[in-house]
DNA sequence: GCCTAAGTCAAGC
DNA sequence: GCTTGACTTAGGC
């Protein structure tokens, strides 16, 4: 296919990762949390080389909320749409890619207490963000 | 060149 | 849609 060295600009990989991707597209939202197919919305919007190729991204996309203790899943609200449900950004992710490389970061974002802190700590911020939401 | 985060494939829930 | 695991690819030191 397209050979290398001649692409216009638009087809070519964004020099973020996933887990960049997914921060600013949750980021934007004055919200701070998007449904999975908003965040593909975003992406798209803006990436016209994640226009393709979607069930690879996509797939890896959501392996990454998964993967990443950065990630957050908040149950939606009966009155939502039954799709999935939304996703926010950890409230201690604050700088994690947002100093240099959008690449890498320097340490995968893994908290430090124990496994069954960190179970608890994860309920328990998911159950605050939606009492201490505004409306 | 090594270490390990990030990306891919794929199965199972 | 969400979670997990095994494997590959590629960035950073």
């Amino acid at each position: 296919m397209p050979r290398p060295g001649r692409n216009t600009y638009s087809d070519q990989k964004p020099p973020y990762s996933y887990i960049s991707l997914t921060a600013m597209a949750i980021q934007s939202c004055p919200e701070k949390m998007l449904p999975l197919s908003e965040i593909y919305k975003f992406i798209m919007d803006r990436f016209p080389y994640y226009r393709e190729n979607t069930q690879r991204w996509q797939n890896s996309l959501r392996h990454n909320l998964s993967f990443n203790d950065c990630f957050i899943k908040i149950p939606r609200r009966p009155d939502q749409p039954g799709k999935g449900s939304f996703w926010a950004l950890h409230p201690s992710c604050g700088d994690m890619f947002e100093n240099g490389s959008f690449l890498r970061r320097r340490k995968r974002f893994k908290l430090l207490m124990s496994a069954e802190h960190l179970a608890q700590s994860k309920q328990s911020d998911a159950a605050h963000y939606l009492s201490s939401k505004p409306s």
